[in-house]
DNA sequence: TTATCATATTTTATTTATAGAAAAAATTTG
DNA sequence: CAAATTTTTTCTATAAATAAAATATGATAA
């Protein structure tokens, strides 16, 4: 009882096989008349082309892949949403892997690419700069559209898209936005060590903006979240900021790199009787729904999720259509002000 | 330029084709030397075999698909963490596939499971039963496995296996607690209105605690979400709780059918003024993260995803390997009491 | 030494769809 | 109406792997 085949539906049209195949890819070469007949014919049976006989045929497969970090990061599902929607509008289907590992990216990657056939990989909340030469000695055209993860300026930029905010740009305006509140000690938590990571480049622009100020970075307001726990999460905004608060540290605001933090944070200072913002400030980044329905809403930089994420399809998809080489676009992000933050104290 | 492929490999070792597959497959008639020194050769080159003629030959493709209906809800993504685990953990790859309107789901998957030759899809967070008899009439031994998404009981069971919580009995669980607390005005987010989705069932376990109470069911306290927004979603729960205000109908507890819902209805209560739980109560489903450090800490019924998750995917691999038929599992939940839910005022 | 058996390896066929060459049919032109 | 040309269709090779059949190799026993 196997399934239907084009053979099939051939020997059911009285013709060969070549023109039943054309028929279906919409060549030209075909009698209209024949064609109709063809596809009542496929129709009436419920043929479908058998995808790995066509994908060994055209060596790739009409997918990409997301390969991502964090996937429990609202963020991320909000991109990964409006990229399935643009991948299917285009035909392609699109394959999910999870890594745990910054590590092991690049390698899981490279296999999926030569295994699957791939037709472009999208990076989204991970590290993958480790293996900097693997990439770049990729003979073989493949696409890298970077989202939530950094683009490091020593990497070979027309190997890749990208598409981001400037996140060290945007994290100086919020430590600026703090600092404008009478703000001094502004703990901060980085949820990434590696260097040229998102987590990274927002610190550096919370000390650009100490520094502009002339503020003195103080590394004991420097919290990086637990290793062992999901780096971006609410449990380990909650218990890094419970550490803060037990380490004796003094601070008037606590700035989370990430808006899922910054929920954890918020309650971990409540549960401690302090009050936001008139104790302490706390300001997110992201824009991620929580922050505005969380109590109190959250301070936050807002990045243009929807357009980014279709963005990144659409030079996805310019790449492999040979229509454009590899761009980098930067998107405004917006300082939405909300209820948990505020004045310093005293 | 071409990709690296077994003849070559074979070349390269000087044997035979199926030898190499031989050592790849780890089929027993092999030399084990010979299989150590194609293996190496393997290594060095790099050599990753072609999924599609792998798949064209197999007539699988070694892949499993999540149908998702509301990505967006953290229930999910939390779901598919784990799902994406297993399935790496069994060598199959995972296909994620979106679905806007519950119409389109069994079509959506019926042409997904011959085009790209699946072995199996979950359905997720979606109502496919619209389609009953297009899934009973199926004849080829496709395993649908369903999570997040209700099971009727007129369905031939024997075509799908299931694992959820009995939604019912846990609402009305919910329900009983908040009678128990004295409130008798109990407004109900409801987010489906299809018979047998889980919104329903939910509602359904509603009725049934006001009834063993003898409490008068009011057509009014049922308030259904925005069909046009996401219909789990904070915004939706926050849209929803604003109109159920402005009504002025009466209530002391907010009963949300989902945690998202739960959290948009508290932001929706406290921008009126209204204090949680000193004026109105407010509960969830679900228990999701957000619950736990949301202020106040929502009172919810919480699923044990990630065992639910598990054995989704023992469930479809014990199906796909042969080993059992189906099998419906229906988990216990718990009722977590959080800062959310008191006692009925006055 | 040769037949027998077990193990190891190669050859050939197969999987389904597509591309390009070859063939057939239809149309135009002289 | 035959020859030339165009359109349409069929045939064959191909993509890269796997499975089964065929063959080779080596060891053991008669």
């Amino acid at each position: 009882m196997s399934e239907i085949t084009i053979k099939d539906i051939a020997k059911l049209c009285g013709v060969g096989v070549s023109t039943v195949s054309r028929a279906i890819n919409n060549h030209p070469d075909i009698n209209p008349e024949t064609k109709n007949k063809v596809m009542e014919i496929i129709k009436e049976n419920g043929f479908v082309p058998n995808n790995s006989a066509r994908n060994l045929k055209r060596t790739d497969a009409r997918t990409i892949a997301v390969l991502v970090k964090g996937i429990t990061n609202p963020l991320f599902s909000d991109m990964i949403k409006v990229i399935e929607e643009e991948t299917q509008k285009k035909k392609y289907s699109l394959a999910l892997k999870h890594v745990e590992y910054y590590e092991d990216e690049v390698d899981v990657a490279l296999e999926l690419i030569k295994e699957k056939r791939l037709r472009g990989i999208i990076f989204m909340g991970g590290y993958f700069f480790h293996s900097e030469e693997k990439i770049s000695n990729l003979t073989v055209p493949y696409i890298f559209s970077t989202i939530g993860t950094a683009m490091p300026e020593n990497i070979n930029r027309a190997l890749y898209s990208s598409v981001a905010v400037d996140d060290r740009k945007e994290s100086s305006r919020m430590t600026a936005y703090l600092l404008e509140q009478g703000h001094r000690d502004i703990a901060i938590l980085s949820a990434e060590s590696e260097i040229n990571s998102i987590g990274q480049l927002r610190l550096e622009g919370y000390a650009d903006a100490l520094r502009e100020k002339g503020i003195p970075f103080k590394e004991t307001l420097v919290r990086c979240v637990e290793e062992d726990v999901e780096h971006y999460s609410m449990e380990n905004g909650y218990i890094t900021t419970k550490k803060l608060l037990q380490s004796g540290e003094r601070f008037t605001a606590v700035y989370a790199t990430a808006d899922i933090l910054a929920v954890g944070a918020c309650r971990a200072l409540m549960e401690e009787g302090l009050r936001i913002p008139e104790d302490v400030s706390v300001t997110g980044f992201d824009g991620i729904d929580v922050g505005k329905y969380y109590n109190p809403a959250i301070t936050t930089i807002k990045q243009p999720v929807k357009e980014m994420a279709k963005t990144t399809i659409r030079l996805l998809f310019d790449i492999i259509a040979g229509r454009k080489t590899c761009e980098h676009i930067v998107f405004p992000a917006e300082l939405v002000i909300r209820e948990s933050s505020g004045k310093a104290k005293g």
